[in-house]
DNA sequence: AAATACCGCAACCGCGAACCC
DNA sequence: TGGGTTCGCGGTTGCGGTATT
């Protein structure tokens, strides 16, 4: 009964591996791929179990993993994905090509976080920590983690990709583009659906807000399997059917609120609520993309300044004597107001930068 | 120069989900 | 359908290197 320990048979190795056995294990995955871990090491010849070997591969000997320090752009996009995903590495690895999500763990551990706290920024919330009673309006914490519920969904549904995408897969998993397991996913997903629209949770979730933001009702809404309405704060659970039975190629056009839906293969779909509150997709008939993508707007609403203590231009964001951030004290009052759009704006553009490469946005 | 503290990172551990029979 | 197996993820640990006293 129970779960059988991968190291608990007596004579296993632990610990750091020599270059020998980073040979063994190379060589043998180059030759056959890895197929079962658990099979693996005595196939290879190597005395360790069969977890240390995939961790020492995804890890350390994948060919395809960049090492180093990193970029001030790779900072940014990690600070601004774990304010979105929280402590999801491997989903934030997958939009950082070539870097392992123990990688960008360890980084986030040992060099952002502490920067976050040095500045005065919660690094769970990625808000200001003098927030805790100035802040009452400060709705971005609960706008990242609404956000956050969108993003469990695409995962979920990605999941479901990649288990659908198995037959189509190649067996020895060297993946060609990201670093990640879950980068991985994302080749996999884009093999299997190559004609894939984006499960777009953040522009979705914004067209909702804002339309909440004029009191439509019905903006709250999405979709569910049945074709009828329901919240989007709820835990979305697509099953496995649910998007193939959004009836709507093309548009679906319920008062304000609007869901377009590509069912055909693909588990993607753009929801959105009309931020105009009234529907003006007659205007684009033959071009939802183009609709979609005219009627987004940047959320006023949503609050966040994180990209302002990477240290990016050195001297204003520097703490002060205090322990301090100057700038980001001062950013409690109008100058925060300033940098929240350009946070979002920045998240946006990560969002749109990496539309191409993942399925994901 | 030695001792100590601190830091960074590779590796391990435990859990939950998916898979398989 | 249920139970065992495998895999992947996130949290944690421990060790080696570096900085400080």
């Amino acid at each position: 009964m129970g779960r059988s320990a991968c190291c608990e048979k007596v004579g296993l190795k632990k610990g750091p591996w020599t270059p020998e056995e980073d040979q063994k294990l190379l060589g043998y995955i180059e030759a056959y791929g890895h197929g079962s871990w658990r099979a693996l090491p005595a196939k290879a010849g190597l005395l360790r179990c069969g977890k240390s070997c995939r961790l020492r591969w995804t890890n350390y000997l994948r060919p395809d993993i960049k090492r180093g320090k990193f970029s001030l752009q790779e900072e940014q996009t990690i600070i601004q994905l774990h304010a979105l995903l929280g402590n999801r590495w491997s989903a934030i690895a997958a939009h950082l090509p070539k870097r392992t999500d123990n990688e960008i763990k360890n980084y986030w551990n040992t060099h952002l976080k502490k920067r976050l706290t040095k500045m005065g920024i919660d690094p769970v919330t990625h808000k200001p920590k003098s927030d805790t009673l100035g802040f009452g309006q400060f709705k971005g914490a609960a706008n990242l983690s609404h956000m956050a519920q969108w993003e469990s969904a695409r995962l979920e549904a990605e999941a479901r990709l990649v288990r659908e995408s198995k037959l189509v897969s190649n067996p020895y998993q060297t993946p060609q583009l990201g670093s990640s397991p879950s980068a991985q996913l994302h080749t996999k997903t884009q093999a299997a659906a190559p004609k894939l629209r984006c499960l777009d949770v953040l522009k979705a979730w914004q067209g909702a807000w804002l339309s909440k933001q004029k009191d439509i009702a019905i903006s709250n809404m999405v979709f569910n399997s049945n074709g009828s309405l329901e919240s989007p704060t709820s835990t979305l659970n697509f099953s496995d059917n649910t998007l193939h039975n959004i009836p709507t190629v093309g548009f679906s056009d319920i008062s304000s609120m609007s869901t377009i839906a590509y069912p055909n293969n693909s588990n993607s779909m753009i929801v959105k609520a009309d931020p105009t509150g009234f529907s003006d997709m007659a205007a684009y008939p033959n071009d939802p993309a183009k609709y979609i993508e005219d009627s987004l707007r940047l959320p006023t609403f949503m609050e966040g300044f994180t990209d302002v203590m990477l240290d990016n231009a050195g001297v204003h964001n520097s703490p002060n004597a205090n322990g301090n951030l100057d700038n980001v004290v001062g950013s409690c009052g109008s100058d925060f107001e300033e940098n929240k759009m350009d946070y979002w704006n920045d998240m946006l553009n990560l969002v749109n930068s990496t539309t191409s490469g993942s399925p994901v946005f």
